[in-house]
RNA sequence: GCCGAUGUAGCUCAGGGGUAGAGCAGCUGACUUGUAAUCAGCAGGUCGUCGGUUCGACUCCGACCAUCGGCUCCA
């Protein structure tokens, strides 16, 4: 028979026979070097030889190669019990439901998901079932075998099991041969790997149904979703049933409720109420803005809020996107509330004629904006109807884009610098199937883009057809404590606005020419940045944006007199500062001041009266006594703007 | 919009076909307080809304609304 070359990972190589599988021959090999333990906790190899892949541990090895045990705790690992579950869970609901039909099942960030087919739909009672069902299959500890067939085959296969989105699935496969995994009785198609049997599935459980579309179409049949999550060991999975908790903590819309400043209610969905104190954070952060448009050059305007709709007639919208505003017909004409900016800072650009001395032109618009977006798809302060960006549009000269988009690049990265965000993903989106303008604008503005993004030394995703349709667009993502992303900064070049609204400019030859327009906001929407900063933070605001600032505790009502003092000095240097004048102990005022988050809690008793001190109490402890005036002078500092006046 | 779940006092939650419960918050009083919850009393509800079943519904059924987790969408 045969021989080959295999290499172990401790660099000794072996005469072994061809067709050995990957197990076995680790097993003689650790024989004699004493790594049984190890192997028996792989539940995969790493083949090297041309590349290097991840095979089943039963894989025959053909070839010379290097060879060595995936651990089941290691990304790879891991990766192929998440997706022997979502297997075990396939096969479970099959022998609970056989008239369910299975689709596929992927694994996901932290586990996996399958998608079925049952008449009649499950309900989430239906979810410890499985969760029973796959345990019983486990103790059972079948073998996983791999086959591979002709796909023909496995076509007349998959349909006289009834399973018609497999076969769909695998007519569109261009391979000949197809790989199918038997656990039992149950078989199902896939690339593999997977655990040698059942039993090596050490910890799972299912979490959420969901619906899903078939082929994520929302056009074709709706399926049913499972969600489960899978890893090396029971505490692993307790571990992260227990992460997934603590991150509950700091959903904003958790803290926004707990430090009063948002609330929602059925009478506006999607509307936020911004109470007094979120409205000192909202406002807050539209000044620093303010502050820092004065240095990039922008200008503020304000423009209506309702339109007459053939403003988005013009623009391409309202084909777009009429079913997701809200519109009214008053005196027999159709308006619209605005649900972006732009068309009107089209309209503000053509109130003049510009000269090329002029541009760049930079319209910044902090109005509200109203959007119908669906029902379900509405969440806390991060998916809205009713926003305000700090919005602006930018009307430039061809020779002056890469200026304009480095600029842009420069102050979203001073903004995130100065709230320490620093887990950005960066997406340029091209262009989409149904689009505006014409094509060789498209493809200037998407060169322009990726230069822009090189020149940043941004690592990017590339979402081919996901820009705009009037213009592709940089996307700066951020996750929220669930782990979804959110587009916060984005920068976009229009390819269609400024020929439908007729926009020119005379350039120095004395001809007329199109403006180049970008659509860009840093923070995004105030209502998700908002959030996003919540999660961030976990409700400890900066002190420039806290809605109160200081808090002074008198230690008993003798100090009252003192405590009012103390926050009035606060205030007349331009503080947020309240005096908690509660017939309360100092340990309760305390405890509400830590929960509410007030950066700078000052604890002023007779003491402190006495000698015109305050004693601080920051960042969870109480400090030495000081000087008022030193206090003040501290917090002051603290409480400037990040860039802003020295 | 679609699939699944949830909705009881301002908040967090218990309860269950026969007159609605707790803790915190609120109000009143006592205590005069030294760094994460002082004590007592009082008040607070169309049990999301509408309809149905029933002698009787907060509880069972249906529709709707909102919220939550996904899917689709996201100018």
């Amino acid at each position: 028979m045969a021989e080959i070359t295999v290499t172990f990972e401790d660099g000794a190589a072996e005469r072994l026979p061809a067709g050995i599988t990957a197990a076995e021959a680790m097993r003689r090999h650790a024989g004699r070097d004493g790594g049984r333990a190890r192997l028996e906790r792989a539940v995969a190899a790493r083949v090297e030889a041309d590349g290097s892949t991840v095979v089943d541990l039963t894989r025959p090895l053909l070839r010379d190669c290097r060879v060595a045990p995936v651990a089941v705790e290691t990304p790879e690992g891991l990766e192929v019990i998440r997706h022997s579950t979502a297997h075990l869970m396939a096969q479970a609901v099959k022998r609970l439901f056989p008239e369910t039909q299975i689709t596929i099942g992927p694994v996901i960030e932290n586990g996996f998901y399958y998608d079925f087919k049952r008449p009649g739909g499950f309900a989430s009672e239906d979810l410890p079932r499985i969760e029973e069902t796959m345990r019983a299959i486990v103790a059972e500890d079948l073998p996983v075998r791999r086959e591979e067939v002709a796909r023909g085959e496995a076509v007349r296969r998959f349909r006289e099991m009834g399973e018609h989105y497999k076969v769909e699935i695998i007519e569109g496969i261009p391979d000949d041969v197809v790989s199918l995994y038997h656990q039992g009785e149950f078989v199902d198609l896939c690339r593999g790997p997977h655990v040698p049997s059942t039993g090596r599935i050490p910890a799972f459980r299912l979490t959420s149904l969901a619906g899903a579309y078939w082929r994520g179409d929302a056009r074709n049949e709706q399926l049913q979703r499972i969600y489960g999550t899978a890893w090396a060991s029971e505490q692993d999975l307790e571990a992260y049933l227990k992460r997934l908790e603590e991150a509950k903590q700091r959903d904003h819309r958790r803290l926004g409720q707990v430090l009063d400043l948002y609330s929602l209610h059925p009478i506006a969905p999607g509307s936020p109420f911004f109470h007094a104190k979120g409205a000192v954070v909202y406002n807050t952060l539209v000044q620093y803005i303010r502050s820092l448009y004065a240095r990039y050059g922008y200008t503020e305007v304000i423009t209506p809020l309702i339109y007459k709709t053939e403003l988005w007639k013009t623009s391409g919208h309202y084909d777009a996107f009429h079913d997701d505003m809200f519109l009214m017909t008053i005196e027999d004409e159709e308006y619209g509330v605005k649900p972006m900016n732009c068309p009107g800072h089209c309209y503000l650009f053509a109130t003049r004629k510009h000269s090329y001395r002029d541009l760049p032109v930079r319209y910044a618009d902090f109005s509200r904006l109203h959007r119908f977006e669906p029902s379900g798809t509405l969440a806390g302060l991060v998916r809205v109807r009713s926003m305000a960006q700090d919005d602006a549009h930018i009307y430039c000269a061809p020779e002056q884009l890469d200026g304009e988009l480095e600029r842009f690049v420069a102050m979203t990265r001073e903004v995130y610098a100065a709230f320490g965000f620093d887990r950005v993903e960066v997406t340029l989106q091209t262009r989409p199937e149904k689009f505006l303008g014409r094509l060789e604008l498209w493809e200037a503005a998407e060169a322009a883009l990726r230069r822009a993004l090189e020149r940043a030394g941004y690592a990017v995703t590339v979402l081919e057809g996901q820009g705009a349709f009037y213009g592709p667009k940089i996307g700066f993502d951020f996750r929220d404590v669930l782990e979804r992303s959110w587009t916060l900064a984005t920068v976009q070049i229009d390819c269609a606005m400024p020929e439908r609204f007729g926009l020119r400019y005379v350039t120095a030859e004395g001809t007329e020419a199109t403006p180049v327009m970008l659509h860009r906001a840093v923070l995004g929407s105030l209502e998700r940045f908002i959030a996003i900063l919540l999660e961030h933070t976990a409700g400890r605001l900066p002190l420039w944006l806290a809605p109160v600032q200081v808090r002074v505790l008198p230690v008993s009502e003798k100090a009252a007199a003192y405590a009012t003092r103390v926050a009035d000095a606060c205030r007349a240097a331009g503080l947020r500062a309240e005096a908690d004048l509660r017939n309360e102990k100092l340990g309760y005022k305390v405890r509400e001041a830590q929960v509410e988050k007030v950066p700078a809690v000052a604890v002023v008793g007779e003491r402190e009266a006495a000698a015109g001190t305050v004693a601080p109490r920051t960042e969870g402890a109480a400090q030495p006594a000081v000087p008022l005036d030193a206090f003040v002078a501290a917090t002051v500092a603290e409480a400037c703007v990040p860039g802003g006046e020295p």
